[in-house]
DNA sequence: CTACAAGTTAAAGTGAACTTTAAGTCAAGT
DNA sequence: ACTTGACTTAAAGTTCACTTTAACTTGTAG
């Protein structure tokens, strides 16, 4: 069960322009050709590609996702080393999340203020009011945001 | 209470490059200067730096947080604009929230993959155990690793 | 008045992650 | 053999968010 190339960007979301970009940069070291040039996607690549997605997508740099494929492949010498950036991976994702969660809540308070702007037809009375008087959930969020002028 | 370039920035842990590049791109409309042509910045401009911090931390780019601040600036008639870009943002942060969460997830698997190999030296007997011998908070995890070669 | 740190500008440079272009090759159908 | 669509490469171009450089001015301390 091979994939050409287009077949490959196209079950991953990706351009072909891409797939070979990361090759080029070392990130495919394994991809197999034909005796023509061209190359052959296995399962067994998809799932590479997918790991590669995700450790992106915990904001690792390419360079940094090519040094952890080059550990699998240099094997068990490199498992220090590999739990290490995970771990190092790991809690920079938690921060993040705790990071979000507290953008969310400021964006919820937002949404509440512009919504109730748009009844009032104005942000005036909704930016005079006292904290006391704001809904319950936001009243801390908007302690947070200090000034008055938070817009 | 006013701040020179160069005490704002400390305050916001940014260099003055970058405050200047902010106003040049639009971001701070309203920093006044001084007779001598140098910029006075004021506890009402720390707040709105917050919130661009806050909007860029959600991924926003710089030009969509100008043109939230140039809404703002046009006063009232802008608000249905304001709630709606204001949810559009507060929809991606709670997707952002739900991919980090399922990602990790995946590393809190990949940390207990290696720490096992670790202790066994090698990544074969972990790599090879069935489903069901896997602590149980992995094993959901592990289905959606398809293969077997995850690393 | 002089020194000097910290401010000013416009413009060029950087690094990351692609994307596009140009010129050519491969593989399948008619 | 010819066409066509998908593949190949190397190299240049793009976008974003800064950063650096160079030449110059401002404001304060001695």
């Amino acid at each position: 069960m091979n994939y050409s190339i287009g077949q490959m960007a196209k079950k991953l979301g990706l351009t072909t322009a891409t797939l070979r970009y990361y090759e080029k940069e070392g990130l495919l070291p394994f991809v197999e050709r034909t005796s023509g040039g061209i190359r052959q996607f296995t399962e067994k690549d998809f799932e590479w590609l997918m790991i590669i997605d995700c450790l992106k997508k915990t904001g690792m740099p390419l360079k940094d996702i090519r040094s952890f494929i080059e550990m699998v492949n240099q094997g068990d010498s490199t498992i220090e080393n590999r739990l290490n950036l995970i771990q190092k991976q790991k809690k920079s994702v938690e921060n993040q999340l705790a990071e979000l969660a507290e953008i969310l809540k400021v964006l919820e308070f937002k949404e509440w203020f512009y919504a109730t702007a748009l009844q009032d037809g104005t942000t005036e009375n909704v930016m005079n009011m006292n904290i006391e008087d704001l809904p319950e959930p936001f009243q801390e969020t908007r302690k947070k945001l200090i000034g008055k002028e938070y817009n």
